[in-house]
DNA sequence: GTGAAGATTAACT
DNA sequence: GTTAATCTTCACA
């Protein structure tokens, strides 16, 4: 894996826009290097938040708080957060300093510690090692402690992979956010096609055609 | 200080 | 498809 080390993301790769970063995820490598030991996966699903404007995002309005606070650092940094008292969901903090963007990673295909992966999340079953949020986190053993950790660093990275063409990714609504009215709809989940392992979710998120045809609509 | 709600998951029917 | 588990966060008083 040593040849990897020089394809890191850059700084500059998070220092873009959420609905623009999101979609260039999908396919990048997420590492995470632990006592326990290295794991790491090909990021297959993604959602963007756009921060002040978007009734779904955590940052909606503007107010930094104590959650939120490195939302509005420059990018490159890790948003984790607690939900429904049990889980952890990671994100990956984008766009300039004072702008709240964040990308969620939803899914994961669990490349390298597969055995690490399976004892954390407690089965051996490799489709279900990372087909969620919160799997994604217990699988990579990701948690509060990552709060803020520097994506550019040593222990928590990603690694370049050739960007996937529009045809090749899915866009559908975002998950389980009833409450964002006219943002619910959105299209600002995208999915690797074609890949096993994305994360299971109601037939309402169904994915809705493909980015190129998204674009071409326009 | 108080309370409602939640960017989920697993185990149901 | 439905629901319980479980507890921090944040808005509001």
């Amino acid at each position: 894996m040593r040849g990897l080390e020089e394809r890191r993301l850059s700084r500059a790769f998070f220092e873009t826009d959420a609905l623009t970063l999101a979609p260039r995820l999908l396919g990048k490598i997420l590492v995470h290097r632990t006592p326990a030991g290295v794991s790491a996966g090909i990021v297959l699903e993604t959602e963007a938040y756009l921060g002040p404007e978007d009734k779904g995002a955590h940052s909606f309005g503007g107010r930094p708080t104590p959650r939120t606070r490195i939302q509005y650092g420059p990018g490159g940094y890790a948003y984790v957060f607690r939900v429904y008292g049990m889980h952890c969901c990671f994100n990956v903090v984008c766009g300039e300093a004072g702008q709240p963007h964040v990308v969620l990673l939803r899914a994961l295909r669990p490349l390298q510690g597969i055995e690490l992966m399976q004892r954390r999340r407690g089965t051996e079953e490799y489709a279900a090692l990372a087909d969620g949020p919160g799997k994604l986190c217990s699988a990579m053993g990701i948690g509060m402690e990552q709060y803020g950790a520097d994506l550019c660093g040593n222990e928590l990275y990603l690694l370049d992979r050739p960007e996937l063409p529009p045809e090749r990714i899915l866009v559908s609504p975002r998950v389980n956010i009833d409450y964002a009215e006219e943002y619910r709809d959105r299209l600002w989940r995208f999915i690797s096609k074609d890949e096993p392992g994305i994360s299971r979710t109601p037939r309402r998120f169904a994915p809705r055609g493909t980015l190129a045809e998204l674009c071409e609509g326009l």
